[in-house]
RNA sequence: CGCGGGGUAGAGCAGUCCGGUAGCUUGCCAGGCUCAUAACCUGGAGGUCGUGAGGUUCAAAUCCCACCCCCGCAACCA
């Protein structure tokens, strides 16, 4: 049998996520996630923080921490919002650990014995009151172009042109501020993509079609450009040692230690429960691992070129991505998320506002999956509204309160079947097999207007077969309608478990029944029939309640939405 | 001429690969229903599919060409 490993990009340790990583990585897997381990497959999902890198040694310094003190702190900062949004990582692990290290070493050694690494030098700016080296956008002065007297020494963020350190009038570090800084050369190691390039043309070309539009034409575009060797190496002292001669203060450079991070987090989580876990099951000489990556489509060059030449160039059988679902990026009010600038929601402050399952349901629903998308309360509130409260809620709260009153808190008896039935079968079977296929293929948002279509269903049933009418004439036929259409709040739950965990659990909870979701491999006919007469049923208040427009110009206004 | 993505009803999107009288959601208008959270159900109006009285074709949103506009990327912000 198949079995799916699903990795999420690795979120930077220091940074602040908003709604975009969520939307982007994070919750699609643990929605594919979800979704796979309901239908009973076997699933392994891992994520974790990226700590390496020249932010988090500098983040730590300002803190006057040591920096494994200060990632660990922010990693379990974010795994604690995760855990809030109900993401069901088996692991969030952290690049940083011992587990990843060995990993690296195992494959960086075997590139070394391929022929793949060659050393390099390169001119690189030296602070020197700081006794450090600095990568060039830490170097700041002013444009030469422009007169912008902030730009940064890879680009100038006022006038966009292209910079090089050297190019900067009065520069200077932007950690310290130093001025007494120069260029020094310096030896480095750099992986040989070049070597590689005919054999991930042939890979990729595998992929056409079959991957998103996204991350097959940007894996395309780097190839076609020909592949330059890249540098794994890093002047800096926080990362891993890298081990030859002559490069005792270096380390390896985050984009190379951070995608094997998910290698060495399967390895984490394997430790845990030595016994029965073995990472290896997964990640080497695994035909049968199907592996799919989610990241926003900045990471698709390093997932669908780098790591996989990364693997492939050690000639060991590494598990390769299967299935690479890239997303374009979800804007904030026709802007950028930024959090120098305090736009956007981020994540903490997104918890504080609403239910995990508002922001689950609007972001899958809108999911930036074929152009860049965009964020404004308006929009979230007309979907919640809309879909959540009025189509789905609005369903669930008027079968209830009709059955509690006319036949107390428990199922009504099923009697003969009409052809409001059957033809309710057939919609039901048709949405719910579309529904699974856009699931199974990652299109999310197609998928969410099926599931939609589905609680639509459900209240155009009660419309055509009006119980609150046969409840004064024909009860029996009745008891048949509620009866069909609780079983149909049960079929709402499975179906939105992976998208809204904890509302499907309140509608299992209505409905009596543990929480254990199944998906629905049988027709509607006989699933819809899972709810006997007799069963007990609970009262409940409603599932959801309105952004009013008050609410939404407050919220607006908090978070500096402009347009 | 750097590269890529996008431009389809007020808004958000599908359709473009494999040409065949333009579709979905929301919003708006009208009607139905009154069990329910002023909700639900039905119908209607609204688009020269970025521009070119451009090319190919019996037929173009879809294929080809030119141009305009928006967004992203440009290998050390990971």
């Amino acid at each position: 049998m198949t079995k799916h490993l699903i990795t999420s990009a690795l979120p930077y340790v220091n940074g602040l996520p908003h709604l975009g990583h969520l939307v982007g990585c994070l919750l699609p897997s643990d929605v594919y996630a979800r979704y796979l381990r309901q239908k009973g497959e076997q699933v392994l999902l891992v994520c974790g923080t990226d700590d390496h890198g020249t932010s988090s040694e500098v983040g730590a310094i300002k803190e006057g921490i040591n920096v494994r003190d200060y990632c660990k702190k922010y990693h379990d900062r974010q795994a604690a919002l995760y855990e809030g949004f109900n993401l069901s990582f088996d692991y969030f692990g952290q690049t940083s650990s011992e587990q990843n290290k060995e990993i690296v070493y195992r494959i960086f050694h075997d590139l070394e014995k391929n022929g793949l690494i060659e050393e390099r030098t390169t001119n690189q700016v030296y602070s020197i009151d700081e006794d450090r080296y600095l990568p060039d956008s830490y170097v700041i002065g002013t444009c030469p172009h422009c007169g912008y007297d902030k730009a940064k020494g890879d680009q100038c963020e006022n006038c966009t042109k292209l910079l090089d350190p050297t190019d900067l009038i009065n520069p200077r570090s932007s950690i310290s501020g130093s001025t007494n800084i120069e260029i020094r050369p310096t030896k480095h190691l750099f992986l040989q993509l070049p070597k590689m390039q005919k054999e991930l043309e042939n890979w990729i070309e595998t992929k056409r079609g079959i991957w998103p539009d996204i991350a097959y034409t940007t894996a395309k575009k780097w190839l076609k450009e020909g592949l330059k060797e890249r540098g794994i190496t890093r002047d800096l002292k926080w990362g891993f040692a890298v081990p030859r001669n002559g490069f005792e203060n270096k380390v390896f450079y985050v984009w190379f230690d951070a995608p094997i991070g998910y290698i060495g987090i399967t390895k984490q989580w394997a430790d845990m429960d030595k016994d029965n876990r073995n990472w290896e099951d997964w990640w080497l000489n695994a035909p049968d691992v199907r592996h799919t990556e989610f990241m926003g489509k900045d990471n698709i060059p390093f997932h669908s070129i780098t790591f996989p030449a990364t693997l492939r160039g050690s000639r060991e059988a590494w598990t390769e991505v299967s299935f690479l679902k890239g997303f374009n990026y979800l804007n904030f009010a026709g802007g950028k998320f930024s959090k120098s600038a305090q736009r956007g929601i981020f994540l903490d402050a997104a918890l504080e506002e609403f239910p995990a399952d508002y922001w689950r349901y609007w972001l899958m629903a809108n999911a930036p999956e074929s152009d860049d998308s965009s964020f404004s309360f308006e929009l979230f509130a007309s979907v919640i509204n809309k879909d959540l409260n009025d189509v789905l809620g609005n369903f669930i709260n008027r079968v209830l309160k009709m059955t509690f009153n006319n036949f107390g808190e428990q199922v009504p008896p099923m009697g003969d079947l009409t052809e409001d039935e059957t033809a309710l079968y057939e919609t039901v079977d048709e949405l719910v097999a579309s529904y699974t296929s856009y699931l199974d293929g990652l299109e999310f948002r197609k998928a969410m207007a099926a599931l939609r279509e589905l609680f639509v269903a459900g209240n155009n049933y009660i419309a055509k077969t009006e119980p609150w009418k046969a409840a004064k004439t024909d009860k029996a036929r009745a008891g048949t309608i509620l009866n069909t259409a609780l079983n149909l709040i049960y079929l709402y739950a499975n179906l939105s478990a992976p998208i809204m965990p904890q509302t499907a659990e309140k509608m299992l909870d209505v409905l009596n029944k543990p929480a254990n979701f199944v998906w629905p491999n049988e027709k509607a006919e006989s699933f819809l029939k899972t709810l006997k007469a007799g069963d007990k049923i609970n009262p409940s208040d409603p599932l959801f309640s309105k952004i009013t427009p008050e609410r939404q110009e407050e919220l607006r206004a908090k978070y500096k939405e402009t347009e």
